[in-house]
DNA sequence: CTGAAAGCGCTTACAG
DNA sequence: CTGAAAGCGCTTACAG
């Protein structure tokens, strides 16, 4: 900083150009010639000039920033998707603007804000749960293209990429029907995101199909902790009336569950079986194995930045929503019903 | 970007001042008078003005940009710092350009370079394994303020925050000695890290203390997956001398650790005590509980961020390196030794 | 193929 | 307290 920047000025200078052919040659524009440029490498080379974007940009070159708005780095899931994210960014030469907003929705849209003054390429957003519609329009209609990741905010037309959770439960859920299971919990329902709404609804579906009543006790609404996911198991597997298997919103809470389990002294796979979905790397190694929906991890990172080189080449393109499809991920964690001795409920 | 530019000029047009003017109620100067302010902010907001800081830049404002290199952002500690990190640049009104160089040093160097395009007004870096420290040093030869986080680069005269890994694993070789352990394994040496070398050394150290010869069989190397925390577990205690103890260089190998125990039939924190170290969220969740060192997470973040801004208020203070103390917190993992009958080697 | 010049959107002295 | 003007470091027509 406090040593005088190296200008394009005085690198034409010392190579005895124009700063307009040192620019062209930093663009390697054909119209310089080859003597030229290698003369004004050679210079470039030599006083260690760097390339101000800031500059640049103000006439007109991209910024070549994309901003990246995470719901919620700390869940290992969104930590793989991001690393996903910048390795790809990388990769088309851009550099990332990191926002997480700990599912924050003043910090998201304050973030979103921000961006706007960097004159950022465009954004790739997995929404805060509950986000307003008008917060992603908002950038939409600044021009700034949006490439929504994982989770989608409801009604808003832009470019996504995410997993199909519906159909992925769905899948979950007949797994554990067709191993007997007719006595189906579902753990950690959330309303306010897509993913959570996607997923619920699956179950639902599959559960309808097999022309099962599904036991609206078992279905427990908590935030998404492994703390959660174990003491709600445990309250719900002393109950009277307890199920006999557990899918579960994500891995966080199966693990939960299944340690909740087994400090009431109910083996997870045998008299219980227990589901989760997003098949983070944890999940095969615990012992049992968990069953659970793998799903799209920095894949979709790749798919993300290549839906927003899409639209930043051909900005009037149809809207693209690429789903994609899970598989299931059996392990030991589920197995077929086993009957068992009706528990009693603790005494009061 | 089709829809024209809002500028400083329309503005200054529309509210009938001068460019200049509106720049200073930009900046709240004090200069400018309360009734123009008024009336300028009023254009402001009904224009929809958007501040353009690459202009800015341009004119010696500074660019609010601060780069953060992170060596591993799937690891959930380093997750967890990043989180920190991003929560405290916010605070700051700082935005942060993210690389994650996954352990490559020319993917970090890469990093390191684009930086100085977009002008940053530092970089908090987390060293990758085995960064050479020209790639610090050329960073801060141009000026550009460095503070590393949690790693540092042997002999670099940087401003520093991090844990007291020596001090840490010391104290928890302790606990083991007080349990009255003398057979202790070390799991996941790594001696590329100032982390890996500093714990290493620590656990050493108390040995030497307690007047302990260790038995290198029991000094395992390898990678800090759980994976191979699992493996290597299961081969050290199948052989004819095993430990009683494990010392995990992490809390990630520690997890595989007690899964690779539990594989073979021996419960962990009776029969072998296992301990860790980082206290991820989930060791409190495992069962039994990871006796583990509670280092700093998200307040290194804060911490890393304070020492930036002291740094770029003030350039030729003294390096300040700040190392925060970690605390053991016991868990069921570790207990106190229990003789054992003598395993078989596995038949070859 | 190269040079001179205008201009991107700001900030900052410098006059008034 | 306010306005006119120079200039940050680039890129891009426009002449030659």
């Amino acid at each position: 900083m406090s040593t005088k920047r190296v200008t394009l000025k005085d690198v034409a200078q010392a190579a005895g150009v124009a700063t307009g052919t040192v620019s062209m040659v930093l663009n390697n524009s054909p119209l310089v010639a080859e003597a030229t440029k290698a003369k004004v490498r050679a210079v470039l080379k030599e006083v260690g000039y760097v390339y101000d974007r800031a500059a640049g940009n103000l006439r007109g070159i991209t910024s070549r920033i994309v901003g990246v708005s995470m719901c919620n780095l700390v869940n290992p899931y969104f930590a793989d998707v991001t690393a996903g994210i910048q390795e790809a960014l990388e990769e088309l030469g851009r550099v990332l603007f990191l926002g997480n907003c700990a599912e924050s929705i003043p910090r998201q849209l304050n973030f979103l804000q921000t961006l706007r003054q960097y004159r950022v390429e465009g954004v790739l957003l997995t929404p805060a749960i509950a986000t307003p519609k008008e917060h992603v329009e908002q950038l939409l209609a600044w021009k700034v293209p949006v490439v929504q990741v994982t989770r989608y905010v409801a009604g808003v037309e832009s470019d996504y990429v995410g997993n199909d959770n519906r159909v992925g439960a769905q899948i979950a859920t007949k797994h554990l029907l067709d191993l007997g299971h007719e006595r189906i919990g579902y753990l950690g329902r959330a309303r306010l995101t897509s993913t959570g709404q996607d997923r619920y609804e699956g179950f639902r579906t599959a559960l309808q199909e097999a022309g099962i009543r599904s036991n609206d006790d078992w279905i427990l609404e908590f935030p998404a902790t492994r703390e959660d996911g174990f003491r709600e198991t445990v309250r719900l597997m002393q109950g009277r009336d307890a199920p006999t298997a557990l899918l579960c919103f994500n891995d966080t809470i199966a693990f939960g569950a299944m340690l909740g389990l087994r400090s009431i002294g109910i083996e997870p796979g045998q008299e219980v079986s227990v589901v989760g979905m997003d098949n983070v790397s944890e999940s095969a190694l615990w012992q049992p194995g968990l069953t659970t929906l793998s799903i799209g991890r920095d894949s979709i990172g790749r798919v993300a930045g290549k839906l927003l080189m899409d639209r930043l080449e051909e900005p009037e393109r149809p809207i693209e929503r690429i789903i994609l499809r899970p598989d299931l991920v059996v392990r030991a964690s589920s197995g077929p019903v086993i009957p068992r001795p009706r528990r009693m409920a603790r005494a009061s």
